[in-house]
DNA sequence: GTCTATAGGGGGATAGAC
DNA sequence: GTCTATCCCCCTATAGAC
């Protein structure tokens, strides 16, 4: 049961968490009807249809990505900093439920998602790259990271681990989440 | 379609590339069926539950794991080759319709599951990890691979960044998969 | 905006004939 | 081992009253 004033925006709450929770094919309408002490048919008359809610879904998170690193609070870190506000992230997703970032939990689903869904996801996907790439070559150029190749790869590989590693804490608990981002720091002032 | 003389064994096959490629709550035993030619009730009289079907294949996937490992084929090659014939695995598995890893399908969806196949895809990754691990630990004594840290934990952050890579690269193409592995190895040779 | 009611389909699973 | 038939539940989605 959740207090109602802007039911839209709880009606995304509840759909992010189950989606990050149970993935696309796990939650229903019935459960967020529930949760939010509705009825179904409430449900649908926000979101027609269930790519309707995860496409407004992963929107408005990326919306929510856009404003953190376009804020002077991340803006003007350094890039030590703003790394560990990245991972912080995700840190605080696996301590949230043990919630997997959106777009693993998607692409895993990828070949049973709806197709609007599947775009929204890759646009998502790209622009946590972008971000992270540009952070790494700022950081390499300030000489405090260290790492061989192109960022674009680098920032490939660090994402895939995060999100890698956040599955995986699922079965074999958090501290191995918390290895992978050690090691990914140590990686980097090698 | 497909031939049918052990039915057993064509259901595990089939029931394992649909779950990784549509994930454990994206297919049916209407597929199996459909695509095996039969009907639904027979894939019920070899596995009477979906949970059953689902352990028996994730079994199989180990089994099949601990066959390799301690074939002399791989168990005589060097570390290098051990990590290119791993790494090999997952590109097969990209290669192959952009299947993913069963361990990253199963955890994405690890709160939607049965409690049985969680327990059984936790023992496959651990193992996973163990022999990532043992290989690592091998190459770095005989000196061909540089890393700083634990070994157990360098695996962990390899076996997340492939499992990721090969869920990215279903948005973002081959390429990526591709870049990420590259990369991984890249590290190892700093 | 939310309700009741319901359509219409798919899912997992079982019983009993062959 | 596979079939037909069926049960029962949950799902997405819509229509129309309030």
């Amino acid at each position: 049961m959740v207090k109602i004033e802007n039911s839209q925006r709880t009606i995304l709450n509840l759909a992010e968490a189950l989606l990050q929770d149970k993935g696309f094919n796990g939650f229903s309408y019935a459960h967020i009807a529930s949760e939010l002490g509705v009825k179904n048919a409430a449900i649908h008359y926000h979101f027609p249809s269930k790519e309707d809610l995860g496409i407004a879904v992963v929107k408005r998170y990326r919306d929510r990505f856009h404003l953190w690193i376009n804020n002077a609070r991340v803006k003007d870190l350094s890039p030590e900093a703003k790394l560990d506000w990245f991972f912080g992230i995700y840190t605080d997703m696996r301590a949230d439920k043990g919630k997997v970032c959106l777009v693993g939990s998607l692409e895993a689903e990828f070949n049973s998602i709806p197709a609007g869904l599947q775009a929204e996801i890759g646009s998502l996907h790209k622009e946590l790259l972008k971000w992270l790439e540009a952070t790494l070559s700022e950081g390499r150029g300030a000489g405090v990271f260290k790492f061989n190749g192109e960022p674009a790869n680098k920032a490939a590989l660090i994402l895939s681990s995060v999100q890698g590693a956040l599955q995986m804490a699922r079965a074999l608990g958090t501290r191995k989440f918390r290895d992978v981002v050690e090691q990914i720091k140590l990686d980097l002032m090698a």
